[in-house]
DNA sequence: TTTATATGTAATTAAAATTGTTACAGTTTA
DNA sequence: TAAACTGTAACAATTTTAATTACATATAAA
């Protein structure tokens, strides 16, 4: 038995990413403001309490700083062009995949012995090249778009 | 009001992927006999109906043929050095992305107003280089690796 | 010093998507 | 004609994410 595979293998795509980002571009238009989750979850139409879960992730990789209290929010603790997008894919993605089969296969079976472990050389394969590919885009050349 | 947005926008992984690849390479290792779907379940330890679902994408694919009846089931249609792993991934994945925001964002907001359309830019690019990368990779040289 | 406003976080509920199961009609072989 | 298999549809169960609620803590300003 190997529960804890699965525990791995199986994801979902949350918005984790996206809802970085998108937190990362707001701070990046006002970089002098401390922005309220309330603000930002406006932008988004989401729940500021997931706003805030992000922005917890965010300290704790010092991309940003909060303030307490009155008056709080957040800012940007870098440079927009010290910060990658594949710094965030990182913060925020395990591990880009094209899924797994829900259950363990059968040991008993070549094909079904080994396929995970040929898919996860397979998918290592495509992460290094979505790596090589948002390392060279920094946060600053994302948010000029907008 | 967009509410269609969201249905393409959300998108969970399944193992779709994962499962087509697994019933070719079965199919591959046995290319003269039609093999049930219990049987292929039997190697993932799935439930054989989700088998005989995507069978019938490989089938509307022209990838494989099945028989039905006693004795029935289903073998390749195509030589495994014909079948890239994009043309699977091109099957079973409408995308590859890393996720959205799973409400509309504010259109008032300039950034809420452009963030999917410059994450849909992003992603593309990244599809651009997997299918890239998948289209090196024949059906044969994966399942040599079993 | 008190009030208002904001973060930080845990716990619970709701919603969304995938997977599993059941059921059964249709097909083919022996 | 019986057995074994495909092909689907419909529904239940499972899993994961998102939303909500609640409240402790911190800070600014009146």
């Amino acid at each position: 038995m190997s529960y804890i595979c699965n525990i791995f293998y199986y994801s979902m795509i949350s918005g984790k990413f996206a809802i970085t980002l998108h937190i990362l571009t707001l701070l990046s238009k006002f970089p002098d403001e401390y922005l309220s989750s309330e603000f930002l979850a406006g932008s988004m139409n989401i729940n500021p309490v997931l706003v805030r879960k992000e922005i917890a992730n965010l300290k704790k990789h010092n991309m940003v700083e909060s303030r307490e209290g009155k008056n709080g929010g957040t800012r940007l603790a870098k440079s927009v062009k010290d910060i990658t997008l594949d710094d965030i894919f990182k913060m925020t993605f395990q591990k880009v995949s094209l899924g797994y089969a829900k259950n363990d296969p059968n040991p008993a079976c070549p094909v079904g012995k080994k396929i995970n472990q040929n898919l996860d050389a397979l998918y290592d394969g495509i992460n290094i090249k979505i790596s090589a590919q948002l390392k060279d885009i920094s946060l600053m050349e994302f948010t000029d778009k907008f």
